[in-house]
DNA sequence: CGATTATGATTAA
DNA sequence: TAATCCTAATCGC
């Protein structure tokens, strides 16, 4: 179940094991097996992400699109990769390496043209060079929303979900009631700047750790899902251990620690 | 073994 | 807001 930081962990991977050399491609589930047929024999030009979409810039003459929804995973095999469960819907073969597609929302051959109109829905992505501060805090800054709806959407910031948005709230000590025009410059300043910390380490582990010895260096051995959270999915802040609010919002709950995130 | 749930998002009502 | 799409892990019976 994938944020921005899993994308772009993907596109990383599959630059690394696949960019380059000449990949067979298959869709055993069925429902790709057209674009499939397109790419087998191809290169992998490259990979990249914005947001939570993945683009494959294929050689030659393809682009597919990849997004991954809410039950979309890839696996990675070593050669020999196993027989493909029923449910791959996409199978890249290189010489050493297979990576196996399952349950995306999206994946399509599209016209390299899809590229600018996908990207241009979107607002800026923390994680890439490209993805502007001034975009978003103006963003923010002209929405009644309140900011932890906001953050949800991808056209305000590309690639934060449902967990970093609690974590991202929380750590910088914003409620997520208040609406994004009410914020100050400075607070709107350090959510951007924490979405993007939070974000590349999620990038490195590989995983969403939020709480505070999950820094670079000093990994959290076994991190537990239900442990690696300061509210997302908490009873208890656990920073101070008061009792977590939570409720319904922008159609999906949210967490926060009523000590630390206070309506002004 | 069926129901439920999930780090997502669009479409219809 | 609700229904829908897709998969897999988990939970209750």
């Amino acid at each position: 179940m994938p944020e921005g930081h899993t994308i772009h962990r993907l596109a990383k991977d599959l630059n690394r094991d696949l960019r380059g050399a000449k990949l067979a491609a298959s869709s055993p589930q069925g429902r790709f097996a057209e674009g499939a047929a397109l790419l087998d024999g191809g290169q992998l030009r490259r990979a990249e992400a914005h947001g939570k979409h993945l683009f494959l810039w294929w050689r030659p003459d393809a682009l597919v699109h990849i997004h991954l929804g809410l039950a979309g995973v890839w696996r990675r095999w070593p050669a020999p990769p196993p027989p493909p469960t029923a449910a791959v819907r996409l199978r890249l073969s290189g010489a050493a390496v297979t990576w196996d597609l399952s349950g995306p929302n999206q994946c399509a051959v599209l016209p390299p043209t899809a590229y600018q109109e996908i990207r241009a829905r979107l607002g800026p992505d923390p994680l890439r060079r490209d993805g502007d501060p001034a975009v978003f805090a103006a963003r923010v800054a002209a929405s009644a929303q309140p900011i932890g709806a906001l953050l949800l959407d991808q056209r305000v910031a590309a690639g934060v979900g449902n967990v970093y948005r609690a974590e991202i709230l929380f750590l910088t000590g914003v409620h997520p009631l208040r609406a994004g025009r009410a914020l100050r410059a400075e607070e709107i300043d350090a959510i951007w700047a924490e979405s993007a910390r939070q974000l590349r380490l999620g990038v490195r582990r590989n995983k969403i750790v939020t709480i505070d010895r999950g820094e670079l260096g000093k990994p959290i051995k076994e991190a537990v899902r239900a442990e690696a959270t300061n509210v997302y999915q908490q009873e208890r802040c656990r920073r101070c251990g008061a009792a977590v609010a939570s409720a319904g919002l922008a159609g999906r709950r949210i967490w926060w620690c009523p000590e630390h995130q206070q309506l002004p």
